[in-house]
DNA sequence: GGTTACATTTAGATCGGTCCAAATCAATCG
DNA sequence: CGATTGATTTGGACCGATCTAAATGTAACC
């Protein structure tokens, strides 16, 4: 029995009006709800509407009116839980207040962010939010989007001169306080010997966060040791591979603030590797709170920033810009909190 | 001193031609690059819109050519790094097809999948990739996009009889052989006592994987205990807890097929606790290839699926089907691949 | 010179909505 | 009864692009 698909039109205000012996302009009041129409006629119509499948199209209405229903959201990282967090948060809040979420991803390089943030310019977002990729420059941002886009920055600060006409919202967290936290509940552990491990100086978070440690560890009284502040790559594998520099100078530290997690995470393994137990034979903090941190072996003590939170956050300041374009701009830093696990145990022989 | 931000109108076509003293039509062939332009009007006008910075409204010729350049993207759980993967793998693909992602997330929601596809379609996506959320419902999917949209179902498919009229396509995981080679592989190392393990029966990718691990018992003639199916929580606690399951029958497994990964982690996590050294006393697969498996201790032989390879699929997928909307519908099956590692030992006596 | 051919440009309708000012209509008022 | 009022409805321009068919300009041809 052959398939017969009917291929209508798309059904149109025009259709609904004719088919309704109305105007485009009632029904156009209708759909937006307009007391000014009669009750009867909205009936008739809004039974019109159901019947005939009428889908509402936005962006003839966005085009007429000037105005738009979406924003432009673009991270340097989907693949990161903590962005996909993100992600999901701005998702929700912008869902909430009917707005739309376009999508882009840069995988951390500055060219492609230049093709992804014209692309989507091009489709006129309200605003966007922007997580810069690594070593993309202001300058070339606001080329991209010109000086008229409220843009919402978050996490970090894209690299070279702010440009002076253009007032950019910023959303940060508060990595130098959360440094500082972590290394406060080591020192009051008993620990004196305490590393900064992983991250890069290039990067403004690890130097916010590598901040707050020297911090407390001056507040304390402490010395901090050149061969204690060991870089590498923020992933898992290259913090295991780096452990053993830990342990290669004169200075035994006995606990390490690491610049995230996923270095926490990569640092146990390579303890483990090195004959150490983390969480009683060594001690060490993560930052971001990521879903594994709470399931690993040991439980990893770190500074949750709620990811979902903060997008639920970016999405409201960012409608706020839109409501008010010629605000000044805002710089927000984000709180973080210490989530005490098993990974941070008092020194061995305390 | 003020700061005097200077508010100007958007540039359009109209501008454009204007200050060039050509006709609207003129710059918008030069636009999209047709040959019938004059080389040096070409350049007067490419110089012009340069200098005065316009950006291209892709909303307005969508409107006017009926065309979109847009796909929606709904996942169930973009928090899931699986999901948020895939979601990496979409966008990049659809960037390069110059076409623009717009994201809803579900929340395993059937009811807020309802509203954020209605309100989705109202943005006049040109196709939708859909992982349905857990409950959902083939026919209110179809009420919600009507029958003429091009819709990609993701992973699992929606409940209730597939609608007559529509024609979507699928893009599954070979759930089947995974757990079919995953199987092969243990009794291959010479194992006969194996159990499967973690999972629901009404989570059709379980029940899919399990088929595998039965089809590839049988051939070898083995039996299969009702004891040794043992059902939990796709978490890694979950997984940690039932354990204990697997030794309480009078059949004694020396191997497990897990549901995924993460179950197989948290079993891992359970022998240990019960004193038996995965990869040493017992063999384990798991299925994902999540970042973590090739760095537990001891690494984790699981099925790779990579997520980011089928998020491109995907999006090559639909818009496919955008080129050729009366294509019959396609049932795609992405291979699996098994990943040996060390948890899958031989039988301790062998 | 008039015609044809080709290259280039353009006027004006159109996509699907919204906006405004004006039209319609019934009811009320002096 | 004509005028005023308030409630509803509407024609037509408009948003910023594309499309079609026709106009314009120039060089080549008989």
């Amino acid at each position: 029995m052959p398939q017969h698909t009917l291929i209508r039109r798309k059904i149109t205000l025009n259709d609904i009006a004719a088919s309704c012996g109305v105007s485009r302009a009632t029904v156009s009041l209708v759909l937006r709800g307009s007391p000014l129409v009669n009750k009867h006629t909205r009936a008739r119509i809004e039974e019109d509407l159901r019947q005939q499948g009428y889908v509402y199209n936005r962006a003839a209405a966005n085009l007429r009116r000037r105005t738009s229903s979406s924003i432009a959201l673009v991270l340097n990282d989907l693949g990161n839980p903590f962005f996909a967090e993100f992600a999901a948060g701005v998702d929700e809040a912008l869902g909430q207040a009917e707005f739309v979420t376009l999508l882009g991803s840069t995988g951390e390089s500055s060219a492609r962010q230049q093709t992804v943030l014209g692309s989507l310019v091009e489709h006129g977002p309200g605003g966007i939010i922007l997580s810069p990729a690594e070593g993309s420059d202001a300058e070339e941002v606001l080329s991209a989007i010109g000086p008229q886009m409220p843009l919402l920055l978050f996490n970090r600060e894209p690299g070279g001169p702010r440009p002076a006409s253009s007032h950019w919202d910023l959303l940060a967290l508060d990595n130098q306080n959360g440094g500082r936290l972590a290394t406060e509940h080591l020192i009051a552990l008993g620990h004196r010997g305490i590393a900064f491990f992983g991250g890069h100086a290039d990067s403004s978070s690890c130097r916010q966060r590598r901040a707050g440690y020297v911090e407390a560890m001056q507040a304390a009284g402490l010395d901090i040791p050149a061969d204690l502040q060991i870089e590498c790559m923020p992933t898992r594998t290259e913090a295991a591979h780096r452990c053993e520099a830990l342990f290669a100078g004169a200075h035994r530290p006995t606990a390490a603030v690491c610049y995230n997690d996923a270095v926490a995470l990569g640092l146990m393994l390579g303890l483990r590797q090195h004959g150490r137990q983390p969480g009683r034979d060594f001690a060490l903090t993560g930052f971001d709170d990521i879903a594994e941190a709470a399931l690993s072996l040991p439980s990893l003590t770190t500074l949750c920033t709620d990811p979902r939170a903060r997008g639920r956050q970016a999405a409201g300041m960012i409608l706020h810009r839109l409501a008010d374009p010629l605000a000044p701009a805002t710089h927000t830093v984000a709180p973080v909190q210490l989530v005490v696990r098993a990974s941070s145990c008092p020194p061995p022989f305390n």
